[in-house]
RNA sequence: GGCCCGUUCGUCUAACGGUUAGGACACCAGAUUUUCAUUCUGGUAACAGGGGUUCGAUUCCCCUACGGGCUACCA
């Protein structure tokens, strides 16, 4: 049977998107793409308790980011809409209503209470929590168990209900996932899961049939956290009719915390230091702050790239993989099984390997961004900008380290007693005025030509060229690291140089 | 507890019965660098355990152990 690939991702709009949801649409994106299919978003709001504003937006962005483009959605709009599920609220009643009318689906009346009183009656050593099943049914308030007469005085007197699917007593359901082969249920250890809410709303398991039999989604890929109630989705399949079009599932393994073991969560994030979203985000609740990778400097290509990564491999021994090339190279075969934990440290290597591929154009934008930001008064030239970035291009990790951590490239630094002591003692006032006047009359041609000269005059004044280039380090940079001191002589021409030099010395001697 | 899924260097992973078990991150050492990085070279390091099947198992099957997920009128 083949049909054309649409695949959806469907987030619940609960709070903003964790890099397990940002992976699952880039695995969705991905796969579409490379069959030439759509790629849909859906929003899965029926839990209005759970709705947070912003949340909604929060996930077009974070798609938007990442350069996952939607041929479908909310903003796109398409022909399947409308994209979010409680705009489709009056759509879902009449498929429960026919479930229950063919025998596959029940009303229950049941209170939370009466529910609970259930589970602690039934409960026994083997069966610790009972659930509301074949063997259970009968003894509940519904329209299997209870009489014609009962069920119509609940009904008049408004007794909220909910609809609950009737899973058959000891069947076997099986369906082939892509990523993990067959997979088998037997029915008599599901529960009859609630379809339809009391309060006029689906549950995910019939909202999410119903959608994507109606959006004609081929594949379902989606986390692994709904491999168990899979063969309630089948069922539902099978008893609305619709068993030819169910789509194929792929099952995604989850991403971990680094250490220990369970599902990265944010306060593993906040614990180890490192963002678990992909866009900043404030919770309008309580105004807490967690940090997004964008925010963090990472680049989009290289956040993406590094996604794909945890928990899929091309096979070969490239890893750096721009979105077109990794479409190219997807295939659902070659997802792993097993959850992956996540490596902080090889995010920060792929963003280095993505900064040093950066070409002088993109580059000079990004940086005027972060130079805007620290120096809203101040003008550099492109050229200057370009070239001063360019000499420290293969020592940052992130754009922003330019202004957080070389700032002496834009301003002069200031000298602090721990690095002034690390000056040799050979360096003295009277070495620095002969210094400066030595460079006054030298020519800032090239950075080979200025070194030789430099360590030629500290030859001369018998200063040993350790000492001496140390000295120019610390006047140029204000610390012991950076490009080497030619360059930056070049970059940052005669005049600062020399006023550089001489705030220093005047530093030493204060 | 029950059900389901999983298990190769510390981490991400390659291998689809026969390899000195490969790569990357991290780490260590050396080279380059007058600093810090970069770069280059080299190194340490893995098939969870036990049974089968097979001429031969990391690879196929079973069991055990361990890990994870699910077990809501949440998705």
């Amino acid at each position: 049977m083949i049909r054309p690939v649409r695949v959806r991702f469907a987030p619940s709009p609960t709070g903003p998107l964790h890099l397990g949801g940002v992976r699952t649409a880039l695995y969705n994106y991905l796969f579409a793409k490379k069959m030439n299919g759509k790629f849909i978003l859906r929003i899965e709001d029926t839990d209005q308790n759970r709705f947070v504003p912003g949340a909604e937006k929060y996930i077009m962005d974070a798609l938007n980011w990442a350069g996952l483009t939607l041929d479908e959605g909310i903003e796109q709009g398409g022909k399947y809409g409308p994209y979010r599920q409680s705009d489709r609220k009056q759509l879902y009643k009449q498929y429960a209503d026919q479930l229950v009318e063919s025998g596959h689906a029940y009303i229950a009346f049941d209170s939370k209470e009466e529910i609970e009183a259930m589970k602690t009656a039934f409960a026994s050593p083997e069966n610790p929590s009972p659930s509301y099943n074949f063997e259970t049914r009968l003894k509940m308030k519904n329209t299997i168990a209870l009489d014609k007469h009962s069920i119509e005085e609940l009904q008049k007197n408004n007794t909220p209900f909910v609809i609950r699917i009737k899973v058959p007593k000891n069947e076997e359901i099986r369906f082939e996932d892509e990523i993990r082969g067959t997979v088998i249920f037997n029915s008599s250890q599901l529960d009859d899961k609630v379809i339809f809410k009391s309060d006029g709303m689906p549950t995910y398991h019939l909202a999410n049939i119903v959608d994507d039999y109606l959006m004609e989604i081929s594949h379902v890929i989606r986390g692994e956290e709904w491999l168990p109630s899979t063969p309630i989705h089948v069922l539902l399949y099978q008893y609305l009719g619709w068993a030819d079009k169910m789509p194929q599932f792929a099952h995604l393994p989850l991403i971990l915390k680094p250490d220990g073991n369970g599902k990265l969560s944010k306060r593993d994030g906040d614990r180890l230091g490192f963002p678990v979203f992909p866009l900043n985000w404030e919770n309008p609740e309580t105004n807490e702050h967690s940090e997004g990778f964008r925010e963090r400097g990472f680049l989009p290509e290289a956040f993406t790239n590094m996604l794909a990564f945890l928990g899929w491999n091309s096979g070969t021994e490239q890893e750096i993989f721009s979105l077109n090339e990794l479409v190219d190279a997807f295939s659902i075969e070659k997802i792993s099984h097993s959850g992956a934990k996540f490596n902080f440290e090889k995010a920060l290597w792929f963003n280095e390997q993505y900064i040093k591929k950066l070409s002088d154009s993109h580059f000079l934008d990004l940086l005027k961004v972060e130079l805007s930001k620290t120096f809203p008064q101040k003008q550099f030239t492109d050229d200057y900008v370009l070239k001063a970035g360019n000499l420290i291009k293969e020592r940052i990790v992130f754009v922003k380290d330019i202004t957080e951590k070389s700032k002496y490239l834009f301003e002069n630094p200031n000298y602090g007693n721990d690095i002034l002591q690390k000056i040799s003692p050979t360096i003295t006032n009277v070495f620095s005025e002969k210094l400066l006047s030595h460079i006054g009359n030298l020519p800032f041609n090239s950075a080979q030509e200025l070194e030789s000269n430099l360590k030629q005059f500290a030859e001369n004044e018998q200063v040993k060229i350790g000492d001496f280039m140390k000295f120019m380090r610390i006047c140029i940079v204000g610390e012991l690291s950076g490009p080497t001191v030619p360059d930056l002589m070049i970059l940052l021409g005669k005049e600062t140089v020399c006023n550089r030099i001489t705030n220093c010395s005047n530093s030493i001697t204060q």
